[in-house]
Formats: structure tokens, C-alpha cells, sequence
DNA sequence: CTCTTATGGTCAAGCAGCTTGACCAATTCG
DNA sequence: CGAATTGGTCAAGCTGCTTGACCATAAGAG
């Protein structure tokens, strides 16, 4: 493959994830969840399972516990989750998320499948679906870092 | 589609995207240009072909004029870029890309290229080039949106 | 069992990149 | 011509992140 080949490959799938990032951001907002930012929803995506500790998070989202501290209390100022004692360490807190926070992931997935559909006139529902497992191929099972 | 589904193609994305971000900017960096951001490279892309005004910029890289106007001056200092006067407005001032800057574009696409590689040897030959179809079907022509 | 070290978390201050607001110069249109 | 629009910069402010310091608990060495 060229370069410039990679290059366009690259492009378009950076305009891709930007766009529907910003999509699946104004469809979470539209269904009445406010005051949140993209990058929470990758903590979401970390907290769904168990919940988690705030250097987990920090790790997940490749940012400072620090920077995730101040995250995980701007979502539970606002509701989305609860710090609650860790079951093993004194020093930890386990965050989980609440059922408004539970809620909010529901309204991502919908606006996901909303921002996803249109694709399927494009691609063909199969091509959808091979678009979904040559990503899921390629994609890191490691930090998610929104910052460009 | 499921919804479940239509989250985990735009997680495997925006991972993909991440990663791949990451990749190209440690690969430019590599490559002995420093004091970049991922968000330059947004901004080379319009630039590239015939340049482009501060104005053009802002608006394709979904900013302020103000913030695409500090990020040229930053380009500049850097030599990367140069401000010629506009030919056809007196008011206007064209961004044009210096040797330098050239020579950054080109190690981005090495760089690209470098991090789409090994993902050959996941989908083949056949399935990268399928990936890059499909990406470049649903990417939009739009502003890219940097900011997470 | 203590002493040392590592780990989870927060507080505080600073910085970088972006925004809003105000403004000037050149262009366009009535 | 005069009014409104457009390209661009200057200045101030905000927000999210960073580094640095610190405390409490845990884990390991002796």
C-alpha cells in the first residue's frame, strides 16, 4: 500500500470517528442528559461493568488520577455515579454508576445505532458489518485516548 | 443493528482512531519534527493543496478564528508555515506550507503508513483496502472535529 | 511485629488551548 | 458615497489538564 493510500485511509477514518463522536455527543444531549463531554462517556465505558477505582479510570482514559479524581467527582455532582468503599482496600473507592447514569449509557447506545444507521445505505447491511469486524480487529484493547 | 452492536463498531472507531492518532504523532516525532500537535496535522490537510486564509482553517477545523489564528502563528514561529499576502485580498493573509512543512507532511504519510501496516497482517491486503473503501464512503466531507 | 516502601486518593497551583468580546482594515452591496 | 459584511488580530477569561505535595492504607522485608 502507498503512503498517501494510508494517509487517505488514516483521514477518513479520523473524519469518521470525529463526526460520530460529535453525533452520538448531540443525540446523548437531545434525549435531556446535559453538562457531560465525550470523554465521559469513555469512562462510562470503563465504570459499565463493575464500576471502577479513579487510577483504573485514569488509566483507561491515559490521563492523571488526578484529572480523572476531578472527573469522577464532576459525574457524581451531576448524578451519573457514586463513590462508594471499596469491598477489599480502605484506601480505594469503588465508582459505580447510578441508575441516571445507567440511563445516559442506554440514551449513548441509542444515539450510536442512530449515527451508525445511515451507514447501512451506504454499505449494505453487510457491509456494515464487516466495516464492525475489521475495526474491532484493528482496534487496541488499551487506553482509549480522546486527545488529539 | 442492535444497539449494542452499533456502540461496539463506534467504540472499535473511536479506539481505532485513538490509537491511530497516537501512532502518527509519535511517528512524526520520530521523525525529528518537534512542538506538533495531532491538531497540526488537521490543519496541513487543508493547507496542503493550495493553502489556505486563517478563516478557511478555522472553519475546517471547527474552531474560532481567533484559535486557528494563534495556531498558524505557532506554525510559523515553528517554520512550518508562512503568511503571504493574499493575491486577490488585501485584507487577507494566505497560510502557505514552507519546505519544512512539506517535508512534515511527507513524514506524516511515511508515519500513516508505518501504523496501518501491521493491520494487514490482521485483514489482508483485500480487507485493508475494503476498510479504507468504506471508511471513505461514511467519512464526511466536513469540518474535522479534533476536540473530544 | 515494626519499619520501609508502594499504592489509592485528594488538595493546590500553574499552564495550554480554546472561547467570548472588542476592534481595525478592506471589501461588497444598496 | 455610506452601510453592512468579511478577514484578521489583540486582550481577557475559562476549563481541563498537568506537575508537585501530601495523607491514609496496604504490602513486603527484616
Amino acid at each position: 500500500m502507498e503512503n498517501s493510500e494510508a494517509l487517505a485511509l488514516s483521514a477518513a477514518l479520523l473524519a469518521a470517528a470525529g463526526d460520530l463522536t460529535q453525533r452520538i455527543h448531540a443525540g446523548v444531549l437531545a434525549r435531556g442528559f446535559e453538562g457531560l463531554r465525550p470523554a465521559h462517556g469513555f469512562a462510562f465505558a470503563r465504570l459499565a461493568p463493575d464500576g471502577a477505582t479513579v487510577t483504573d479510570l485514569a488509566a483507561h482514559l491515559g490521563v492523571t488520577k488526578q484529572a480523572a479524581s476531578q472527573l469522577v467527582e464532576e459525574l457524581a455532582r451531576k448524578g451519573y455515579v457514586e463513590r462508594r468503599p471499596h469491598p477489599e482496600d480502605a484506601r480505594a473507592r469503588l465508582v459505580v454508576m447510578t441508575e441516571r447514569g445507567w440511563a445516559c449509557a442506554r440514551a449513548a447506545e441509542e444515539a450510536a445505532a442512530e449515527a451508525v444507521r445511515p451507514w447501512a445505505a451506504l454499505l449494505g447491511e453487510q457491509g456494515v458489518r464487516h466495516l464492525r469486524t475489521a475495526l474491532l480487529a484493528v482496534a487496541p484493547g488499551g487506553p482509549v485516548r480522546p486527545t488529539w
